[in-house]
DNA sequence: TGAATAGTGTCTTTCAGACAGTATTGG
DNA sequence: CCAATACTGTCTGAAAGACACTATTCA
């Protein structure tokens, strides 16, 4: 095979982290485990990402990774998952050198709510950030995240993993707004969406104390859809 | 310290590669290095992306790890590098789990024809392909670095990264034009740029056997301009 | 009937698309 | 003058912004 003195040498540390959003009380809310409180580890009792070593003999690839890491956590196992990058150096743990792959996931409101590992634990997002200190380099991975998130929402269907499989268009947009964490014209938002060829309508209605909403639904296999334009671009 | 059993488990090689882009010849280039003939050395003779093992005593981080490997070819010091994403998995390379942290650079046009390493080459990018056949999963990678360029490109300015220091609006519009592969509208195109505040005037004309053309230069310390819309979106 | 929210229509603004027309050089 | 390319202006159409208006439920 290869020669073994090739390969001979120290390697980093190989993790995956992944920042799981769902919306919750009207929120965007991201999913972080706490630390054992052993010495033996770092930031022993903090908040960190989701995530942790990669085992390569159990992970397939670095999504298999994460996925399972965000199934051992939430239980859920196909939800929206994307790539957000990787952070590398000599500095942000202190067992070594260390690198970590980063994915960000959406979940949909009804199953954020599922029975979550003893850990974990829902924070809201406030700006790019979350109330507790995190460990390792992980406030600078959430930031990322946000930051992504939020770009692509401007011009993306993204927001539509967040829904239950059947929604109205005003809580759709509702997701929107609260992501953007600014209001949205009702008027060219149903005009979009409904161009965009992205949800179909149910034969139900939304009841409520007042008129009643269509019931639309992701139409199936979808991949995120690209707007032209973002929305409504702040100054 | 740390227990040291805690971390004694194999780790995946890891490695950083980075795709170099530059315009030559009127057309996207990559720049490929070719793989030593040694059979101690997976895929001989073949050509690869530029990159290699981290080394966790000299590189500080991932970035100037890539910094590292972009100069090693290129000697150029500081062009527009962007973190691409990465690809880890058991399969990709036959010595074993690996995992690399994919880059890519804009060479500007002048910097692009300076001293190359002996075993590296460029080759135009053919759709999102080159030419040969590239070693472990580069194809995939290189695939994924045109289209996030194309892609981009659409609504920011990118391309000027890819111009020499001074350039005039119509040999910037056939830089896009060469990315995008498509024309753009002249009129459009120049009212979006100098709306962009992106780019001011010199005190020089480009001469040539026509009317000359206005120079113009990359306001100093510019990050990226994203456009609220995408340019002449394709069906 | 009124409160509340769903959904539509209409006018304006902005900007890309198309393309004609003018400007300025060398030969 | 002509060829060639730089640059500007004008009309049109598509889609967002603003916002008024209608629709449908429950209490």
């Amino acid at each position: 095979m290869y020669k073994k003195s090739e390969l001979d040498f120290p390697r980093p540390l190989t993790t995956v982290d992944v920042v799981i959003f769902a919306i919750r009380s009207d929120a965007l809310q991201a999913l972080l485990v706490q630390r054992p409180n052993t010495e033996i580890e770092p930031f022993p009792g903090a908040w960190a990402l989701p995530g942790g070593f990669v085992d390569i003999a159990g992970d397939r690839d670095l999504e298999a990774c994460a996925v399972r890491k965000l199934k051992d956590k939430t239980r859920v196992v196909s939800p929206y998952l994307e790539q957000l990058g990787s952070w590398g150096g000599a500095a942000r743990d202190p067992r070594g050198w260390s690198a970590t792959h980063a994915y960000f996931a959406l979940l949909p409101e009804h199953a954020a709510g599922g029975a979550l590992a003893a850990d974990a634990q829902w924070f809201a997002v406030e700006g790019d950030k979350v109330r507790p200190k995190l460990a390792f380099d992980h406030a600078v991975i959430l930031q990322a995240a946000v930051q992504r998130l939020r770009s692509k929402v401007e011009y993306t269907s993204l927001p539509a993993y967040l829904m239950p499989p059947e929604f109205t268009l005003p809580e759709l947009q509702r997701t929107y707004e609260i992501v953007l964490d600014r209001p949205l014209e009702k008027s060219a938002f149903r005009t979009r969406m409904l161009a965009a060829d992205l949800i179909e309508p149910v034969a139900k209605m939304r009841k409520g104390p007042n008129r009643p909403a269509q019931l639309y639904r992701l139409k199936k296999a979808r991949a995120p859809v690209f707007f032209a334009r973002t929305f409504n671009p702040p100054d």
